[in-house]
DNA sequence: GCTAGATGCAGCAGTCGTGG
DNA sequence: CCACGACTGCTGCATCTAGC
């Protein structure tokens, strides 16, 4: 956690940071591992653009090795085999990672390879997104979703990322089509559906499934019959897939990210259950604040501190840090964002300690330098960035 | 001293089945 | 519906080793 000089290094700043993703990668059906969706969001912290109009991220392997918390002296071949097309096929690498998308257009889906290009040589991880890929990721400032990278990085399971990321963006969806209020939202999805959302089923290059999946109103049975027939289909027994796929995401998106998710089968006529339908709310601010308070021993309260400290002093005074660490009940995650915040600030900072406060009071969620100071508020703006035009189509979709 | 390769072990994730 | 377990393959980690 520390270097040789016991400063904390920047890679705890970095977890703090929230990533961009575009609704329509969100909403893309496909296969991956949860390893190449976290190099994904944490290679968009430092992209670019190469010559060729393909997006390149670029990331240093000991910065990873910190990241991931790995100790172990094999994560770099284990990066090194991500990167290698020539591995035996049941080892998953980022060459795997595919897409399904619905072309605008003539709404025929259109299967793409996510990574065209990955190499690990000299401590540095390269990633070459394919280029279909370039305005989806650099001007994602329109029909994106805010996620929060430090709850990315800690899920577990690769259900439970691709189901936080689609609910995160239904729920933000739903709160601005409600005039951008906090509630309890629900979202139904047919049990096939989320199999195929999920990469657990694939379509094989199935021309009758593929016709499907492009209508508005896909007959799902018949989808499931033919994965029957052909041996492709998983959890064949819906409790099994309840049990070890919805129920499994769910607990672990409850328990580590601001999602609160509720769960219900979804029957039609009585019959058997075809999906699933989730409440998904935020949870409370303050009550997360009480829990913080009583959860935090006067011990940990005293490490947290000095952590804090000790990446921050000398730019600010023992006596600010505590000051702001009270103020942010001790909540790491907004205290370093906060700083990181004032940090970025490109015009004049007569007060920083208000500006860090009113931005762990707002819980302030945009890492992106902030220009002007009557931008301060502008993550209530996020939702407001959405492409109408976008909108319509993707509800005209579903 | 630092970085990285090899190996073995424990535990976990994903999938599926059984029995109550 | 639930609890539990089997099985497979992967991940995390400690340890030892080797090259620069």
């Amino acid at each position: 956690m520390k270097n040789k000089n016991g400063k904390k290094e920047k890679y705890e700043i970095l977890r703090a940071r929230d990533y961009k993703k575009s609704n329509e990668l969100i909403n893309a059906r496909g296969k991956s591992t949860p390893l190449a969706q976290k190099l994904f969001a944490i290679g968009l912290q430092n992209k670019r653009i190469d010559e060729t109009n393909h997006v390149v991220m670029e990331m240093s392997g000991t910065e990873l090795q910190k990241i991931f918390n790995n100790k172990s002296h094999n994560f770099y071949p284990q990066i090194e085999k991500l990167c290698d097309r020539t591995v035996a096929k049941e080892h998953a690498t980022l060459f795997d990672w595919n897409l399904l998308i619905k072309n605008k257009e003539d709404k025929k889906l259109e299967a793409h390879q996510v990574v065209t290009d990955a190499s690990f040589k000299n401590n540095t991880l390269v990633i070459r997104y394919n280029e279909f890929l370039t305005p989806q990721i650099m001007r994602a400032e329109k029909n994106y979703t805010l996620l929060a990278l430090n709850e990315m990085l800690c899920l577990k399971s690769g259900h439970s990322i691709t189901l936080y990321e689609t609910l995160k963006s239904a729920y933000d969806r739903a709160k601005w089509e409600n005039g951008n209020k906090d509630d309890i939202y629900a979202f139904r999805f047919r049990r096939t559906e989320l199999k195929f959302r999920l990469g657990i089923v694939e379509s094989h290059g199935n021309r009758i499934i593929k016709n499907e999946l492009e209508k508005d109103n896909p007959d799902y049975a018949l989808i499931e019959n033919i994965l029957d027939e052909n041996g492709w289909n998983k959890y064949t027994v819906p409790g099994n897939f309840n049990r070890d796929v919805i129920k499994k995401s769910v607990n672990e998106l409850n328990s580590k990210t601001s999602l609160s998710i509720e769960t219900e089968p979804w029957t039609m006529d009585g019959k058997n259950d075809i999906g699933t339908t989730f409440y998904v709310s935020m949870k409370d601010k303050k009550d997360d604040k009480n829990e913080n308070v009583k959860s935090y021993s006067k011990e940990e309260k005293d490490q947290i501190l000095n952590e804090v400290a000790e990446l921050l002093m000398p730019s600010y005074k023992l006596s600010q840090i505590i000051e702001i660490c009270e103020y942010a009940n001790f909540d790491k995650r907004k205290i370093l964002k906060a700083f990181e915040i004032v940090g970025n600030y490109k015009g004049d900072v007569n007060e920083p300690m208000a500006l860090i406060k009113a931005a762990i009071r707002d819980d302030y969620n945009e890492s992106a330098p902030i220009k002007g100071k009557n931008s301060f508020n502008n993550f209530k703006q996020t939702y407001n960035n959405i492409d109408f035009e976008e909108l319509e189509n993707q509800l005209l979709d579903n």
